[in-house]
DNA sequence: TTACATTGCGTCATTATAACACAATTAAAA
DNA sequence: TTTTAATTGTGTTATAATGACGCAATGTAA
């Protein structure tokens, strides 16, 4: 932040980027977000632009800084331009917190347009990483998400929607679950993304038929019940068909 | 382009709009594309965005201003930020047109990202409109596109690629033929824009069957061959379908 | 009058989907 | 130790969707 009072000037003006950053655990999709002491309400990961990086690159890396890890599954989903969706922020507890002077103040009292990235990434590695020792940055159930700041959660919920879409698109779970998983886990993940149920048989004949899933000869340990077996991606396959996509339609 | 050269504090700096534009003609997918005299390269039609205006507005301002036309099919697709997408344009042919000053021309050649916006048109309805007497401005079937300037032919092929997956989510052709239609015709936009050949008779059995179209009790004439019947859609039924997608998939 | 391209309507085999049954496994309760 | 309950693995069956065709009707042009 410091950086780019000084130098705003090596920034692309107006324009910002946010990530929703979403993990499974304990059988909910959770979102990363972050609370400053001088916000009232919460908000997602973001970040400017430097004038000389790629907005792509300016993703991944507000994304490697908040998760600490490389190689995540990370997309575009959309852009955000009212007006008004930034015309009360900035404008008072940042400015007073960063003692940042009037005249420098404008930098970020302009109008804003925000770049929206949605990145599925594994719970069990993403560190959450403060920006500052001041920062709060938590997991957060998206069935529970507080108020945000400014259009942080119409942000969200398009992030979510682009989800649902593009699980009838592409395979997801590879950047989700750890290595080895079980199928009613890749279930509850699929039902928790679309928030309903499905039928267990159903899901298993439907999703070993795409063809990306290895069973190992092993079983979870450690479970309540039947033993679940343990699966892995195969890698390829599973890349050949995000490439290629699911269903043609037409 | 006089206002914002003049005052472009006015607008949002770096930022800009880039349309594909969609029109179905003589069985081919066309695009508007503009050339203007100080360039050697076809442009998309773009443009800037008021600080007072949502970006969303802007695009259809813009389109508006092309067409001629109201009430257009319009999406946000994509946004284009490399950092050299630019880097050698503005610079050169533009600033030299316009005369316009170093000083004043930094704000032409600073980095740009700009946002790509799809439309779907009617081509008999929509005018093409020259911005002004020097340009030119005309309709270019999508498999003959000349080279086009920056990054536009990327934004073409990206926009193109977001309605073939499209096709398969939601019904289109309301927005790109007349409001009487065949069937074949019909057929043929969706075989135009997927670049593939459909069977005729699945054609039929699976688009009435989403229930969107009405049979007229009347013939198409002054055609070579049987005469085929006419169509219209259901726009209530259409709507229906378009907010609530075509394939559910899970 | 005939040839030909195109349309309208239909069949049939295959595949995908939805709904459901039952046995096996394992922790915890009785 | 036995029983209960939850969960997993592996099916079956009926229905719907899809892909690959056949054939007669229509209207232009040879």
């Amino acid at each position: 932040m410091k950086g780019i009072i000084e130098n705003n000037e090596n920034y692309q003006p107006g324009l910002s980027i946010d990530c929703v950053i979403f993990g499974f655990h304990d059988n909910q999709l959770k979102v990363l977000l972050i609370k400053t002491p001088y916000e009232h309400k919460w908000s997602l990961p973001g970040g400017f632009i430097p004038i000389d990086e790629d907005i792509d690159t300016a993703a991944v890396t507000v994304l490697n800084e908040r998760t600490g890890i490389d190689g995540i599954f990370l997309r575009q989903f959309a852009a955000f331009g009212k007006v008004k969706r930034n015309d009360q922020h900035f404008g008072k507890a940042v400015l007073e917190h960063y003692k940042i002077p009037e005249e420098a103040g404008k930098w970020f009292t302009q109008r804003f347009v925000t770049i929206g990235y949605y990145a599925l990434v594994d719970f069990l590695k993403a560190i959450p990483q403060k920006g500052n020792s001041q920062e709060i940055i938590d997991w957060i159930d998206h069935k529970e998400v507080p108020e945000l700041i400014l259009d942080h959660k119409q942000i969200l919920d398009k992030a979510l929607n682009t989800l649902r879409i593009e699980l009838n698109l592409m395979p997801i779970g590879y950047n989700l679950l750890p290595e080895k998983f079980t199928i009613p886990e890749l279930q509850k993940l699929y039902e928790t993304i679309l928030d309903k149920k499905l039928d267990r048989r159903n899901f298993l004949r439907k999703i070993t038929n795409i063809g990306i899933l290895t069973k190992l000869d092993e079983k979870k340990s450690n479970v309540a019940h039947k033993a679940p077996n343990l699966y892995t991606f195969d890698k390829d396959k599973y890349d050949e068909v995000l490439k290629n996509g699911l269903n043609q339609g037409w």
